[in-house]
DNA sequence: CATCGTTATATTTTTAAAACTATAACGATC
DNA sequence: GATCGTTATAGTTTTAAAAATATAACGATG
């Protein structure tokens, strides 16, 4: 038996905008410069990738991404320096409350 | 925007067992006396409800309910020792996690 | 100005979880 | 021994998320 802990951010409506899943996404995003190839990295499709993308920039308030479309490239997508930064944050948060969490199943369920 | 965290129990197959809905269900098992009308209180189907109990149980490796089938009033489910007690460590586990998470959203994303 | 592979949108299909239905066993009570 | 409402199991249906498909716009490049 062991503690699984996942974190969320949620807008005010009580939706879920921000997780594991787009964090995921965006480091893809940052590595391979193409929200497609990072949505196909992770196994995942691109309209659902797009989406978490929309998603979470309404409720941010910021872009997390410049898109570039067209060029013999095709395009790409790049992470603005706001979304470097709220990923960082957020893995910042996670890690922090998964060490916690750690812990605490320890004291609690390991105590002797 | 605010943090919702999760957590879970999974065994060491990497299977979830235990969570917020079983911990729910062993509540109403305790208040009803009845795996039925538990699952009922929460929009729970029986048999979705039962397949939990039976998990968890064969994690476990002890009883989470007794049961007793017949009699006139149809017969019904209650809780062991054992299973109040593990409520009682899951819940002590959730919460401390939920404080702790708290505090550390506060200290990352709104700290001035 | 044709090509390329991306972004972007709408629609359809697939899939897996959840819910529902049906049926049987049980046994204290009357 | 008939009744009742539960536990228990198997099979079906519903539903919503995920995935897949199709199509268009874009524009730097050669």
């Amino acid at each position: 038996m062991k503690p699984v802990m996942r974190v969320f951010l949620y807008d005010d409506e009580g939706e879920k905008f921000f997780g594991e899943g787009p964090c995921r996404l965006l480091h893809g995003v940052e590595q391979y410069g193409s929200l497609k190839k990072a949505a196909e990295s992770m196994g995942m499709a691109y309209t659902k990738a797009l989406a978490m993308i929309k998603r979470a920039e309404k409720e941010l308030g910021f872009s997390l991404t410049e898109k570039m479309i067209g060029g013999k490239s095709g395009g790409g997508s790049y992470l603005t320096p706001e979304a470097k930064e709220f990923v960082k944050k957020y893995e910042s948060y996670r890690d922090a409350c998964y060490q916690a969490g750690a812990g605490i199943y320890r004291a609690i369920f390991q105590k002797q």
